[in-house]
DNA sequence: TCTTGCATTTCAGACGTTCAACATGCAAGG
DNA sequence: CCTTGCATGTTGAACGTCTGAAATGCAAGA
């Protein structure tokens, strides 16, 4: 615990933390490190960190020259553990220059070192945050120095356009040949809609839905098998939640969505595919619609 | 000349270039480098720099004290320099080394080191790179060292999958609320395919081909102002010049996408935008045979 | 024989420095 | 008055160094 773990150990930290947790790893199982470093694609020496870290959670004991083990009473707090992953200090910021942006308070242009100035970012920081940004398309580089942001995403029909993009691509995905929803994928998918519709919705964060949603919309389109169409979807969903944080959020218009998304799951599964498609369509339009009737919000400001 | 021009005062001076080569800056104009400046939204440093080259290759006059003035005799220079771009240094980098992946001359997984060593980088130069392609999704960090590349594009279905996104996006861009395709850049578009037509199938390079679809096709999708739509489509252009190398061309088969696209674009002028859609899918599902009957070729490597 | 634990080697990111390129203010001239 | 030319201040990218982390090889033990 006094150790601040890396982001590879953590990683592998969480990763067994949730398996164990899941009862994916019973208690008493073996966890040889050179098969756990084949998983993870990694050398022994993260993982035997990440066993380390485990051990001294107690979610599995370690055997003086015999290996680790899962704990027999490792459940517990492989859920505690499961839950808190430490946020990304550098997402931070990025919301927050996002939210700043959208709300007037960066002007068009700016310097970089300005940029550093204000939200205490070394050079290498900056320049990743920067990068992303430009990824995403809302500021690039100017011609000679500092950064400009694009106007695209502070007007309001920014918003409507990823929806048409969506409309396009996400139907187009359920037709692709060879499109095959994995049984298990499908199966977790309908667990989160249904945990959804039995009370999560009013205990989850809007930002918990909106990452439901998104991730719900990529395992459908993610199993066309389709790369270019899974990555379009990705990078406006990335690029949306900023628009989205902007909306304010009816609670109830999610249930409506679980229901449709469930809708949709029987179609796939039952080999419909044809009709998944035209009720995905029907359930885009919908959603825009009632992002429609929300957009005024958009135009005052925060 | 005997300067080598950056990034920056380049760009500027094959701009202006250009534009005497067009005529759109006629001799005797006076070119105030304030003015020049503001358009290309640099300081008149870098501007300068630029109308001295510029001076150099006899396309336009100084006259000390004065100020800078096209050449008389300037538009032949100017068509001469408008054509030679210097190539990007990284980018001949790039194209090697995608040359070599899809070629199997380079490994599943590689160490950044072994990268630099193989191609000559500096540091930066290698991270540029690795950062673009990783953009691309042809590469990806590995956890711990070095790059993975991933296994997407070396299928022969990658080529085909992009164009099932195309397929999605490019009709539906036609039909997005506000399309608006200027009648400026349609007469360019119109210009490009008549010349096509008119015995620039036979001169032109294969790559030079490419880059005229690619242009045609992204002013089409542009036009509908969404610039989610444009990017997806961007993006996927990226990517699909690289499958594209692999694949022989027919030339015979240019004629006919040059006159589709001329049919399209008039079905546009007209305002018949659902009609243009239609020819769009067509369009795009009669390249796609065509290249699917090219496929063999794909697998047999180089 | 397979495993862990340790030592060595390799690697890539962070940091600080240097330098070329750009922005900007000012003076001089048409 | 507007323009150019020059001098000064600012910025960001390239380079080299350094440090922490990961890969790898080897020995000991079950």
């Amino acid at each position: 615990m006094s150790e601040s773990p890396t982001s590879t150990v953590s990683a592998i930290v969480h990763a067994l933390a949730d398996e164990v947790s899941a009862g994916a790893l019973p208690a008493g199982a073996r966890l040889p490190a050179q098969r756990l470093a084949d998983r993870f694609g990694v050398s022994r020496f993260p993982v035997g960190q990440a066993l380390r870290v485990l051990a001294e959670h107690g979610i599995v004991v370690a055997t003086p020259g015999r290996g680790f083990f899962v704990a027999p009473e490792g459940r517990l707090p492989a859920a505690a553990l499961s839950g808190r992953r430490k946020p990304d200090g550098l997402s931070a910021v990025y919301f927050a220059m996002a939210e700043d942006r959208l709300a007037g308070r960066l002007p068009d242009s700016i310097s970089g070192a300005a940029l550093r100035e204000r939200y205490g970012l070394s050079r290498g920081q900056l320049g990743q945050l920067l990068d992303r940004i430009a990824a995403e398309g809302w500021a690039e580089r100017r011609p000679g120095y500092g950064w400009r942001f694009s106007a695209v995403l502070t007007t309001p029909d920014a918003l409507e356009g990823s929806y048409r993009l969506r409309l396009a691509i996400e139907p187009a995905s359920l037709l692709e040949p060879g499109y095959r929803l994995d049984p298990a994928l499908a199966a977790r998918c309908r667990a989160v809609e249904e945990g959804m519709l039995a009370g999560g919705i009013e205990r989850a964060s809007s930002d918990a839905l909106y990452e439901r949603g998104v991730r719900y919309h990529e395992a459908i389109v993610g199993a066309s098998g389709n790369p270019f169409m899974l990555e379009a979807l990705q990078r406006v969903n990335r690029v949306r939640r900023l628009l989205v944080y902007r909306t304010l959020v009816d609670r109830q218009r999610f249930y409506r969505q679980a229901r449709e998304h469930l809708a949709i799951l029987d179609l796939l599964e039952a080999g419909r595919r044809e009709e998944a498609a035209e009720a995905m369509r029907a359930h885009l339009g919908a959603v825009m619609e009632s992002m429609a009737a929300a957009r005024p919000l958009l135009e005052t400001g925060r």
